[in-house]
DNA sequence: TATGAATGAGTATTCATTCAT
DNA sequence: TATGAATGAATACTCATTCAT
């Protein structure tokens, strides 16, 4: 069991609280509309200090999504990995995806800004980080594709990683909406309200 | 049929010029990381020429967004509209999207910073206008799917709006797969290869 | 008798109009605040025809205030010139100087601002020229006080240059507080309301 | 007694320093031919040290003036205020107001400009309390010839307000002619060559 | 070690003036 | 001759970053 010394655990929570004082201000405003000062401020920190824990303005930026990004996939990689059939491990997915972007508003406004804008925003080398992790999931959710149709549980009607990438699809088209007006929207609980649309045909009729 | 004076004819060219030459910086770089200066010098007008044409930086985005927003939606609704059955509509739907996407890579970069980023970008004003055109994008296609149910030719296993945002976001994450890695994932040609998700079932022993 | 050409006579009276446009907007605003498109879109004029007629703003504003201040100060001066006894062409000189400024406030809130104002204002030229007519008043009224002590009817207690001052001075204090609440501080209708104060002695125990 | 803090002392010194070149500046060329550039360089500090201690061109231009303006008119009513009878409280005050202009040629220029010039200069609140000032001094002023006059020691000749705005013009009158040509027409020393204008009858034959 | 005063490059915007039509 | 589109230098102000204390 690794112990950190006093002074090593006050440095980490002082790193956690100007994090959290920029997530709080970065989702409030977007990162061009937050200064510095104002971290600073809000973490009642000096700016000298801010500059002890990270490099800059970037660098500050790219911690917060990158231990956030990191903690986040971390949980949904966990819970697919998990055991459990198929049809389980998707659920597990769907909910565990649901619940992570529910109880992580704030950074998801940011993450999404960044993961689905373009690729310019902050530094691109953020953005490859991230969209590896990203893949990282969707990768291994297209395996329990695979797997699936390997037993025979599912109809091999597409490639597994394009499969994938549509049921990540509809669940972020669902937070997006439930983001926009969280009461006409709210997040499915159940997560066969999502699952329904691609277990069962659409088509009536298919002759 | 109308026609404009040769000033008027030129006047409008030269806001184009400014426009494209906006589009080119803004989706390359973001919007804070381009100075009007940037955008003159690239349009090859003078700074006070950019403030004859435009309000300001925000206003020149604005206009820039808006034109486009317009012209892809107007485009959309009219493929929507055309004759045709539900499901011909769908694949409609899914083509002229996918070409519309392909053909606008750098608007839709910018275009989905803004419509899916945080709402704090630029303006929330814009963002208001863009998403209203795009809701209504949306109510047409789950239109679509209401009138296929009602038709006995879709199975009502969800809510129409719902199996929108669903069609809609599948889309969208294969666009998104197209453009980051375009060679790796090229954008389907064939509609069929979406809606097939949607029409078969995914999961075999539908007991 | 000259006679100008219709030409020249349409010249002169757009001239003026400009000018018009311009005094109503400098006297609103203040020169830095008035833009010469401001003033040409007052004078219904374009901003190329007002550099037809001004070689530029400053000369725009140089002639404004020189064409004014010659009007003003040749009616002071033939004011003074007039016939009549001393005291009378002292009223007169209250009487006109006050009529004049209220019959043209708006120049008047200009003039004050160059010529009491510091140096720098605009161009010193154009002080140095208008000082100059103000002074060739100030040595009218003086000389006035001068014949006046030496017929005997004034009291020669000071230099008549300074009297002159003195007088004039007084006139401006009473015009200035006209012009700032101008119901509660109206301009005396009456010049021996100030003459009184030269005329009789204020201490009474003149031992 | 209060002690500041080295830091706190520093901070004022260098607040003092900035204000001073910026009267340098602004007495020489007038507000709006001075950038906030001229006067960081004037003041050996940078543009955004400026911008610490003052909120803006127009802030550091009105605390100036403020300062000054309370600076002096607190001497000009403290010498009012002091015992004495009122022939010497008049003297006082011709003396003090003489002296203070003498000793503040700078910001009596600018001083000038605003409290005589049209109203629009910079902005008009600062107008308004530099003017509101003033008339507490023109009113201490009055009651000085109103008190007199119910002494019987001056002669009611006049409204004690006007009485004193006509001594306090006359002042300004006179310090305007040394402001233009200081050697011609030096400051007078002996206050009673301006009081016996008013104390003194001009008019011989007063019939 | 922690602070926050100082820095100055960078940005949006204005406006007097020119000149092709 | 009259126009007003185009120009671009100039300016107020911001803010990431440094460093003396």
């Amino acid at each position: 069991m690794e112990r950190l010394s006093r002074r090593e655990r006050e440095r980490l929570r002082h790193r956690r609280e100007i994090l959290d004082a920029a997530l709080e201000l970065f989702s409030e405003r977007g990162y061009h509309n937050v200064s510095v000062r104002d971290i600073a401020q809000k973490a009642e920190f000096s700016i000298g200090t801010i500059y002890k824990f990270f490099e800059g303005k970037e660098d500050l930026y790219r911690s917060l999504m990158l231990d956030k990004a990191e903690e986040l996939h971390a949980q949904l990689i966990e819970a697919l990995r998990r055991e459990g059939d198929e049809v389980e491990k998707l659920r597990r997915f769907i909910t565990t995806k649901c619940r992570l972007f529910r109880e992580n508003v704030k950074i998801v406004r940011l993450y999404f800004t960044e993961t689905r804008g373009a690729g310019f925003s902050i530094k691109a080398g953020l953005d490859q980080e991230i969209r590896k992790k990203y893949d990282e999931c969707l990768k291994l959710v297209a395996s329990i594709f695979r797997s699936g149709m390997e037993k025979k549980i599912f109809n091999d009607l597409s490639d597994p990683y394009r499969l994938a990438v549509a049921l990540d699809s509809v669940c972020n088209g669902f937070i997006f909406l439930w983001l926009e007006k969280p009461e006409e929207h709210p997040l499915p609980e159940d997560p066969n309200l999502i699952l329904d649309i691609f277990f069962k045909p659409l088509l009536l009729q298919s002759s």
